[in-house]
RNA sequence: GGAGCUGUAGCUCAGUUUGGUUAGAGCGCCUGCCUGUCACGCAGGAGGCCGCGAGUUCGAGUCUCGUCAGCUCCGCCA
């Protein structure tokens, strides 16, 4: 070995060290050569150490030392001493280390960026060189909060004895759900596993088996497109409990939940989480994960307009559809520039248009006063609550639409209009319940059940399960803080007869969940207790706690929106030989 | 599958509206000076396929079309 093992790491000396001789391996992070006297900040991940040497006292050093450039890797010794002029903005500033010698073990090339927290840069360079962006402190914090996050969980779930096992990463593709990734099989030509969105089943049948508390951190696989929280490989608290009810999770989560942002953040979280119907939500924010630090909600006002001149929306009314509004207080000052972007906006999510009523210094501006009466335009100022000063959005459109384009826009108001700045350090947790057990699938022309098709339905709907099955509700539940789902699950059916009857109803024919769901059908029949259980998202829990709004900000290496891996070039090509292996043939593009 | 934004020095960006001499700034880098810096300071210097490809034009970083990449969003994500 040419050199010094360390015998201190960098954040860790202070003034309590003080006259005593360390040995310190880091990268240099900045070289402040003053002629008379040379600073050198030496970092690691624990921190930052200033470095000392004294041309005065050690010439053949400070010559030397001219070598030093960013991100060398170096060992060097020297005795601890207080500074004279500290640094109170650094928490070892109050010390450095006078140096008696020092070595490179390593050099580097000039990186593509500065190693510094508070510098901008592409997020191509920074994903193609992520070890260097990974040396950043305000990278690698996210990692010791998600450490933090594993050690808790591990600890938790140990005390309350749940077993960690398991499951198989390659395993049978499933027809419902996320598109998957395939892996071909060389031993079984022309068949392929697939990798797990979750270990859904597998759980189920640990469940049969008798594990009655299961744990696992499950990497999940989804081949679909990517957002900023989004990554097609991600990761999952995995939890599933046999001989419980939903309170039983609910109780178990909340415990859990208020302890990693106690032990992570040192915030006391208030329980129980409150609870809301899926219905309220949708109705009340236009959403399925409701952001509840803030107000704005959305007001139903159908049946004031209900003969109303205005056609468009008569027509709304004639075809079953809502008109509702949401009041975004003191935006009375809007342009028509910006509401015209606010129309845009909600174009996306689908709106032919968007209504305004401006409150706007006594009078009311609004292209659509002039179809309404007095007594409508009251009501509506009344419903609304709506002061001089407010700006009134009206979405008049097919119920569940009409209420995501409200929901969608209250979210941005709220954002333009700096409310979401206000409550940024708040957290508001709850529970979304009373989900429907399917929806309809426009494109497939059936059913599709809305968490997964294991999902007991409430046993109070039991009744309608073979006369109206879109009004039964599942058992599901979501965990929502500040408007992200950060995670979700269910009791499940553990009778093999309610299995097959949902399955059916989701349009799968006999034969077909045999061939793709038989192994569950038939764990089924074999004594399988009632059980739940819940996914949690680590990767938005750590991004909820690391306060950032970008999942790549939390993995170590991720992959970009279009699926790639910067880094190391996947996916890529392989050779014709390994294809001929796998019995794959590749379809040649038409130019 | 669709939409928007971005792409100019190693990095961050200006310049593009209205085409016209030698494409600028800050940081970083290189050389020298400097005894208390920590965003060190001072002096000097190097550094450009203006993402890529066509087109319009006497002339394109600037206009048009295409294309690639990154980001954000819609669809999708049981």
């Amino acid at each position: 070995m040419n050199w010094k093992k360390r015998t201190a790491k960098c954040g860790e000396l202070n003034k309590e060290q003080v006259g005593k001789s360390y040995v310190l391996n880091g990268w240099i992070s900045s070289v402040r050569n003053m002629g008379g006297l040379i600073f050198i900040d030496l970092r690691d991940r624990y921190g930052i150490m200033q470095l000392v040497i004294e041309p005065e006292n050690n010439a053949e050093l400070a010559e030397k030392a001219k070598e030093l450039k960013s991100e060398y890797v170096i060992w060097c010794e020297g005795k601890l001493r207080l500074r004279t002029s500290p640094n109170p903005k650094l928490p070892t500033g109050y010390v450095e280390l006078l140096l008696d010698n020092y070595g490179v073990i390593n050099k580097s090339e000039l990186p593509p960026f500065e190693i510094a927290d508070d510098i901008e840069t592409n997020e191509e360079i920074k994903l193609r060189y992520r070890y260097l962006d990974l040396r950043r402190h305000s990278l690698q914090k996210n990692f010791i909060i998600r450490n933090r996050v594993y050690q808790t969980m591990h600890t938790f779930f140990d005390e309350k004895g749940f077993l960690e096992i398991e499951t198989p990463i390659l395993m049978k593709s499933t027809p419902e759900g996320a598109r998957d990734f395939l892996v071909p099989s060389r031993i079984n030509k022309g068949k392929f596993y697939a990798l797990p969105q979750s270990p859904q089943i597998f759980k189920q049948i640990l469940m049969v088996s008798g594990f009655d508390k299961y744990i696992q951190i499950a990497k999940c696989f989804r081949d679909e497109d990517l957002r900023s929280d989004r990554q097609p490989e991600f990761t999952q608290i995995d939890i599933e409990m046999s001989f419980v009810e939903k309170e039983d999770i609910f109780e178990l989560i909340e415990e859990f939940i208020a302890k990693l942002w106690k032990n992570v953040l040192n915030i006391d979280v208030k329980r129980p989480f409150k609870k809301m119907k899926y219905q309220e939500a949708m109705e009340r924010f236009g959403s399925d994960k409701p952001d509840l630090r803030f107000g704005m909600e959305i007001v139903d006002i159908t049946e004031d307009m209900k003969n109303c001149e205005f056609k468009v929306f008569s027509e709304v009314i004639a075809n079953n559809g809502r008109i509702a509004l949401i009041n975004a207080k003191n935006a009375a000052h809007y342009s028509r520039k910006q509401i015209d972007m606010l129309t845009e906006f909600a174009k996306k999510y689908g709106a032919k248009g968007l209504a305004y009523i401006k409150y706007d210094k006594g009078e009311i501006n609004s292209p659509i006063a002039k179809f309404l009466t007095k007594e409508e335009l009251d009501s509506i100022t009344e419903k609304a609550n709506a002061q001089d000063g407010d700006l009134i959005l009206i979405s008049s459109d097919e119920k569940e639409r009409a209420l995501i384009i409200l929901g969608a826009l209250r979210l941005e108001m709220a954002k333009q209009l700096g409310i979401i700045e206000k409550v940024k350090d708040d957290f508001s947790f709850h529970w979304v319940v009373d989900f429907p057990l399917f929806e309809y699938d426009e494109e497939e022309k059936r059913y599709v059940a809305m968490h997964h098709p294991f999902t007991a339905p409430k046993s109070e709907d039991m009744e309608f399960i073979d006369t109206n099955p879109e009004k039964l509700s599942a058992q599901a539940y979501d965990l929502v803080v500040n408007g992200a789902e950060l995670g979700g699950g269910s009791v499940r059916i553990h009778e093999n007869d309610i299995q097959q009857k949902i399955f059916k109803l989701i349009g799968l024919k006999e034969e077909e969940a045999e061939e793709k769901f038989g192994y569950l059908l038939k764990a089924l029949k074999f004594g399988a207790p009632p059980h739940a259980g819940i996914a949690l998202g680590l990767d938005r829990i750590v991004m909820m706690l690391a306060k950032t709004e970008n999942i790549r900000d939390v993995i170590a290496f991720p992959k970009t929106t279009s699926g790639i891996s910067i880094m190391d070039g996947a996916p890529s090509e392989v050779d014709e030989k390994q294809l001929k292996e796998l019995h794959i043939c590749l379809i040649k593009k038409e130019v």
